[in-house]
DNA sequence: TCTGCTATGATATAACATAACATAAGAAAT
DNA sequence: ATTTCTTATGTTATGTTATATCATAGCAGA
């Protein structure tokens, strides 16, 4: 069975959230971590409005999106939380019980049925990356890939 | 002086663009060249509503979002254009005159200054990176990576 | 209690994108 | 030349993602 599959400790991964933002002097307030726990509990990324729908849902409380907007940008900051760019959309950071400095993210997205799943590419590869691109004068900002097409379980389905 | 930084022939990128077109059995009309033109002309990626007006004020013509929208996907479809999937932006091919196969783009994106450059990341850095995913079961749709940082340009600019 | 900071709420609007249906323009067939 | 078909474009409406701005609440420290 492999990690990906195995239920998450939702307690545990808050305890852990609870303690990196008290380490960084920030506050994971009931509300963050309301978001948090609704990213947690998908089974794919959500939109800032979809966290909006299922935070009504989970916790029958309306959440404004400038708020939830907010909160993610608090998340992130955090890392708690990845945004994916090519779709807009943010996902719980799959490390976050891991103690290991967090490496720059990278990410699969299946284009068929949404689900994303976080790996780290070998170190030496991003490094090879940068190397070929030193030559151009330019300046990584971050590395996070996100690499689009389908997942194990879609190309095994019909269509 | 480095080939970027070469003035554009723009008549005959249209003309070997048109060429393109013609083999592939579909119509370059004005309104699509004239959008790609618009792009050509352009020092850095444009949203589709920038596009609606430079248009409005290259060809004293207005046109409607939607249309663009269209055409964008045609001259895509055409590989005469890219789209960014991290901001929403088009621009045209830098290798639409090239004779050789197209590779799959990557993109330096300036996060300060907005230009982007389109680089070609040597083939087998692909390959290992294709490696390396190859055991999550997942299959590659596209490997356009886009690279946010900072350009050469405006690293020596003082901010 | 006052002050000030941080978090959140509320409203509006910007920016990017698509759906659905209508019309026009051009090629091919008769 | 007219019909017919297809492709391209126009029009309107709406969906989706994101930010700006100003107001308010809640809490911590002087």
């Amino acid at each position: 069975m492999k990690s990906s599959d195995m239920p998450l400790d939702i307690d545990q991964i808050i305890k852990k959230s609870q303690e990196v933002c008290t380490l960084a002097g920030a506050k994971l307030t009931d509300k963050r971590k309301n978001v948090l726990i609704v990213l947690l509990a998908a089974a794919t990324p959500l939109s800032a409005y979809e966290i909006v729908e299922r935070y009504k849902t989970h916790f029958h409380e309306a959440l404004p999106v400038m708020s939830v907007y907010r909160m993610l940008d608090f998340l992130i900051q955090e890392k708690l939380v990845h945004k994916l760019e090519t779709s807009g959309q943010y996902m719980s950071c799959a490390h976050i019980t891991c103690e290991h400095q967090h490496e720059t993210p990278q990410f699969l997205i299946c284009d068929r049925c949404g689900s994303v799943k976080e790996i780290g590419i070998k170190q030496h590869i991003i490094a090879e990356l940068e190397r070929s691109i030193q030559s151009t004068g330019f300046t990584l900002a971050h590395q996070q890939l996100e690499l689009h097409g389908i997942c194990e379980h879609c190309q095994i389905k019909p269509q």
